[in-house]
RNA sequence: GGAGGCGUGGUGUAGAGGCCUAACACGCUGCCCUGUCAAGGCAGAGAUCGCGGGUUCGAAUCCCGUCGCUUCCGCCA
């Protein structure tokens, strides 16, 4: 037996005059006295069924009056046209009606504590969590999980056609020692050890290479016990991809081919359009020259300037240094002492020594503050290279870092960028980035460092460096990002012995250490490695750019809140002292921790 | 680990030392209503203002502490 014949989305008007058995939700009810309507939903759709007690027994339509909101029911009717002037142009049903003839409560409902039929009022996150699954029956909420479902399904086919498998790697993986705090899984079998959740199937993924799989992906989980954002949880999901005998190019044609057609084929679905086709390749130092972050939101301009050379000799005390830049911000001239007061402080929390205003009236920068200070020259050498034209604001800062300047102002751009709303909601900015430094130097562990990973393969032409400049060596590391967020890093890797040693000599690795935490890998690259790299974009933040979400909970059917809980399954939640014992796992205080480490 | 924001009937908000015997909208309950689709009308129930302490003649409102949620910094090879 069929519990319905139809779904709630799919009579028109070429049904009228079938009959047809619909269950769903009660989304609504309409009572006038007389007559009854109630808006049926099920995934699929809404539907109108009109209870006429012309039609129905006294049984029936008093049932019918009953029926509150969330009731599960199942309605026996007949599909009619609606009346003249009566259709609903808002449903896709709305041409028809169902006109009941038998009901059924299949389950009442309590109240729900949330209204389900209205998703526009701002809902207590910690209230919608708690009843997720009530949640999920808003309809922006399924819509979401449609988005991801579609996106998902589409990379499949996508990559499967192009001649990739999916292969599926452990979730009980090692704990390496680089990276992010893990979750542990401690082992029956095996008192005192431990498996580690993988932070990603990097390892497992190149390995595939050696075993000849060439062409792998999986939307793979991955686990970081690290703080939460409103773009990170916990656990997350990537579209994990590794391809043997490709260039940096192959990887990132494959991945932007990918992106452009979801976007474009599913523009009706998500409603979003791509910024750039094809997507601009930005060198890190030249992002960081015009944009100050890594991962720039390229919808709207608003790049950096560069006033140093103009400055050189000037009198202004705050632009006596070896750097000064800035930028525009658009119309703002209007701001407040006490706004670009609160810019100044925000400037110097990421950084900056501090912000110099300038305010473009009608006839030129205001003369107070800076404006009054500089020179006639410096103000017009300003104006003509920043192009601010009247009514803008001007910002500046300078340093004898140029990188800690670019990274102030980068941000001060993005704070800006957000406030101001500066960036399309509805378009996608995709870009990649490219040419990262590959190594950087740690100050108070006075030793180089991989900024990347180690299997990270550097610049052929870069290869010189290695020993003499290390800080110059670039990598063949590129990250997708779009509109502020890193949404794809990854790499070509080292598949030669030799430069694997000389990174790890630079790192300070012996290979006696070297082989204690990745011995499992360098023993496989000696049984011939093929060239290979691959890239990681994340399922996550993508769907949450697609669908227009703040934040990666949206997107994700139960996520975690921001302790990395989750308060409807209770979790993380206490276990019995036998559980602990099969363990092997005692439950200390800190204190006795503490007792523990220093004896 | 640190900084900011928020916490008032079921939900979303208003209230900023006495106007509060806490208001409004939605929801909920009952009654009326045969063409609505955010239905409409009438009536009603529902809040120890997150919790604890303090200041004051008087605290939702001010102060201290605490808890919860959230955003950011650190962290995320």
């Amino acid at each position: 037996m069929h519990y319905k014949t139809h779904t709630c989305g799919e009579l028109r008007l070429e049904h009228a005059g079938q009959t047809v058995t619909l269950a769903g939700w009660v989304h609504r009810r309409r009572d006038h006295g007389g007559v009854i309507f109630v808006d049926l939903r099920d995934r699929f759709g809404i539907t109108q069924v009109v209870f006429n007690p012309a039609h129905l027994s006294a049984e029936t339509f008093a049932l019918a009056e009953s029926l509150r909101n969330e009731y599960v029911i199942q309605v026996v009717g007949d599909v009619v046209k609606r009346p003249e002037g009566m259709a609903n142009p808002k449903l896709a049903t709305g041409e028809i009606e169902v006109v009941a003839n038998k009901l059924t409560v299949l389950n009442p409902s309590k109240t729900p504590p949330f209204v389900i039929n209205d998703d526009t009022q701002e809902l207590d996150e910690a209230l919608r969590l708690r009843y997720r699954y009530l949640d999920l029956r808003r309809e922006r909420m399924m819509r979401n999980l449609i988005i991801r479902h579609r996106f998902v399904k589409f990379i499949r086919d996508y990559l499967d056609a192009r001649g990739f498998i999916e292969v599926e790697t452990p979730i009980l993986f090692k704990s390496t020692p680089e990276g992010a705090r893990e979750y542990l899984v401690p082992s029956r079998l095996h008192p005192g050890r431990f498996y580690a959740l993988p932070q990603s199937p990097q390892q497992l993924k190149q390995l595939l290479m050696v075993a000849g799989v060439e062409r792998y992906f999986q939307i793979a989980r991955c686990f970081r016990d690290e703080d939460q954002r409103a773009d990170r949880q916990p656990e997350f999901t990537q579209l994990d991809m590794e391809m043997s005998f490709v260039d940096q190019n192959d990887v990132l044609e494959v991945v932007e081919g990918l992106l452009t057609a979801f976007t474009e084929q599913f523009a009706e679905l998500h409603g979003k359009h791509l910024m750039f086709k094809p997507f601009p390749r930005l060198s890190y130092e030249e992002v960081m020259e015009r944009f100050g972050r890594d991962k720039p939101d390229l919808r709207y301009g608003m790049e950096l300037f560069d006033v140093s050379a103009a400055m050189r000799g000037t009198s202004f005390a705050p632009f006596q240094a070896a750097h000064v830049k800035g930028l525009v911000a658009p119309g703002c001239a209007h701001f407040t002492r006490r706004q670009t007061d609160e810019l100044t402080e925000f400037a110097k929390r990421n950084g900056a020594r501090g912000l110099v205003v300038l305010w473009h009236d009608a006839d030129g920068y205001r003369a107070s503050g800076a404006g009054a200070k500089l020179s006639d020259a410096e103000k017009q050498a300003i104006m003509r290279i920043s192009g601010s034209k009247p009514g803008d604001l001007v910002l500046l800062a300078a340093d004898d870092d140029r990188m800690k300047l670019n990274e102030a102002l980068g941000e001060l751009r993005h704070e800006l960028g957000l406030r101001l709303k500066l960036g399309d909601p509805d378009a996608l900015a995709f870009a990649w980035i490219v040419d990262f430094p590959m190594f950087s130097y740690d100050e108070t562990e006075k030793r180089w460092v991989a900024n990347h990973h180690l299997f990270t393969a550097p610049r052929d032409e870069d290869l010189e460096f290695l020993e003499t400049d290390p800080a110059r060596v670039r990598g063949k590391q590129y990250d997708l990002v779009c509109n502020g967020y890193e949404v794809a890093g990854g790499s070509i890797r080292i598949h030669r012995r030799d430069v694997q040693e000389r990174v790890m000599r630079l790192l300070g690795l012996s290979m006696e250490e070297a082989y204690q935490k990745f011995g499992h890998m360098l023993e496989a690259f000696e049984y011939g490695a093929p060239p290979h790299g691959g890239i990681a974009p994340g399922i996550d933040r993508l769907t949450m750019l697609y669908a227009g979400a703040p934040n990666l909970r949206e997107v994700i059917a139960f996520p975690k809140n921001q302790q990395a809980a989750d308060t409807m399954l209770g979790i993380p939640s206490p276990v019995s002292e036998k559980q602990l014992q099969e363990l092997h796992i005692r439950i200390v205080t800190e204190e006795e921790a503490l007792e523990r480490l220093t004896k």
